[in-house]
RNA sequence: GCGGAAGUGGCUCAGUUGGUAGAGCAUCACCUUGCCAAGGUGAGGGUCGCGGGUUCGAGUCCCGUCUUCCGCUCCA
């Protein structure tokens, strides 16, 4: 069940949206401690870097992976109608024709060659209404003699600019054999709504939850992982009957907003933005985006979209079988309509990177923390001797470490004095750390100490699993 | 894709008018200390993004290329 103890911002379109503000920490402050710490790495680093590709290193797959299970907590194990799939990256081609994608995503652009301004071919005056051919005709420039809007510069011919990766099926590389890495996970869940309803004997509505890789040939890619061409999405399909679908699509809007908030992010960076009619995607009737205030500025982190009949109306089109669902209640046939929650799974990791950093100075030095919630962060313990002469305390340590490990990411290290293993762990967002003394050898306690708090509890030894259990738990509300 | 800027140990940077690559932090080892980045001694780690050119000699000058950042354009 959801709660809804943080009331959602009002939509604010008029927001202008470029004070990134002062409290969030600079890119490169981010980008450095992600690669220092072991989250995320340049891909193929060296070999000198590949464009928008990035690699998650030992603590960015623990986060993301945390990210992803807490998503898919969130949306298929704490609810009973949502179902998950694995759809295949490859698809039948003509999936993306009937999408739209090889339609939209692989526009003829023309650029002028004084400004350098860039134009859809088929958008300009005079080439409203040509043909396909026509558009893809290296001539037509000149045989129009279209110039630039802007100076009435000269255009350069018609380049095809397909935002969709090609790869080929099979040994042979025909054209016949041609498929495509698909740009979204989404029409995976659409062509097999029907088999997902059937083997699942579901009522509508219900939603099917995916996450997985998608790719883009992004024309300007950047912002670190915020804008990658290799990139991971968490999406769930949501089929309505069609009288509910506006409904449904606002009950949606603040569930996904408590979502980033349950798991720590500042709701004060976060906001509400509705796409303007010449805005909205080709599917879209209704778009409402939940942005966060990146560094660079506000940036859309997911997508919320109602996207009416499209897509189970065009795949019944183009596929010729029947997609439409009966309602038993009101004995109707109708094609469900969809609403679409579309996360990102690099930028929801990114942004609770980003919107957990915290600085501190204490005595000259600058003391960094990850304020990550506890069902995020990599390590969730971190098991410490304060003196490792000792052989019965290191042993103690593993032994203590071993039992954690069973139910949680668990580390022991003992390669710097007390105040250092502490603040590295700071660092990497690790909550707990429990501290073995000489005294534990005694009492059997050792200490318990809190990231945010700093506070020190000293526990039982065999109470310590439990009290980071309970401690988890409560965190997740 | 265009324009601008920048690429030097893991990170942040210095490196004079071309003359044998440095620092701080980090990492590791040992000694010391023992609850919040303590101190000492030492060690490892860079063919200066990559390729070519000029030169007796290139981190430094020239050309190309890749990558990153900023702006424009684009953006499901």
């Amino acid at each position: 069940m959801t709660t809804h103890a943080v009331a959602p911002r009002p939509i604010d379109p008029a927001d202008p949206g470029a004070d990134p503000g002062p409290a969030v920490a600079a890119l490169e402050t981010i980008v450095s401690l992600a690669k220092r710490r072991g989250f995320i790495f340049p891909s193929s680093e060296i070999y000198g870097g590949i464009n928008a590709v990035w690699d998650y290193g030992p603590l960015g797959v623990e986060l993301k992976n945390n990210v992803k299970k807490a998503w898919w907590r969130a949306m298929v194990q704490d609810r009973d109608d949502v179902v998950g799939l694995d759809a295949g990256i490859l698809m039948h081609p003509r999936v993306w024709v009937t999408s739209g994608h090889v339609g939209s995503f692989s526009d003829p652009m023309v650029e002028c060659a004084t400004c350098h301004r860039r134009y859809r071919l088929d958008e300009l005056p005079g080439a409203e209404s040509l043909s396909q051919t026509d558009l893809r005709d290296p001539g037509i420039v000149d045989r129009l003699r279209l110039r630039c809007p802007n100076d009435n510069g000269p255009l350069s011919a018609p380049r095809q600019f397909n935002l969709m990766f090609k790869t080929f099926m099979g040994p042979g590389e025909e054209d016949a054999s041609i498929v495509y890495l698909r740009p979204e996970t989404a029409q995976g869940s659409y062509v097999n709504f029907r088999n997902v309803q059937q083997s699942m004997r579901r009522k509508l509505p219900f939603g099917i939850a995916q996450i997985g890789k998608s790719f883009r040939n992004e024309i300007s890619p950047g912002n670190f992982v915020f804008r990658m061409r290799e990139f991971e999405q968490m999406e769930m399909q949501y089929f309505v009957r069609p009288d509910e679908a506006s409904r449904i699509f606002e009950e949606w809007l603040p569930r996904r907003w408590d979502w980033y908030v349950g798991l720590g992010v500042d709701p004060g960076r976060l906001r509400f933005r509705e796409h303007q009619p010449d805005e909205l995607a080709h599917y879209a009737r209704k778009a409402i985006d939940i942005e966060y205030r990146f560094p660079f500025g506000w940036k859309e982190l997911e997508g919320i979209h109602n996207r009416g009949d499209f897509d189970l109306g065009a795949h019944q089109r183009a596929s010729g079988e029947n997609l439409e669902y009966f309602d038993p209640h009101t004995n109707e046939h109708f094609v469900p309509c969809i609403v679409e929650t579309a996360a990102g799974a690099d930028r929801a990791p990114f942004t609770f990177l980003i919107d957990a950093y915290r600085e501190e100075e204490v005595r000259g030095e600058t003391r960094v923390s990850l304020a990550l919630h506890p069902d995020l962060a990599p390590y969730k313990v971190a098991v410490l001797p304060l003196l490792k002469k000792r052989p019965e305390i290191v042993e103690l340590c593993h032994r203590i470490r071993d039992d954690l490990k069973r139910d949680m990411m668990a580390v022991y290290d003992d390669t710097a004095a007390i105040g250092k293993l502490y603040r590295r762990q700071d660092e990497i967002g690790t909550p707990w750390c429990v501290t073995v003394d000489v005294d534990s050898l005694e009492d059997g306690a050792v200490t318990l100490r809190d990231r945010d708090t700093m506070a020190q509890e000293r526990l039982p030894v065999e109470a310590i699993k439990r009290a980071i259990l309970d401690r988890m738990a409560a965190a997740r509300g």
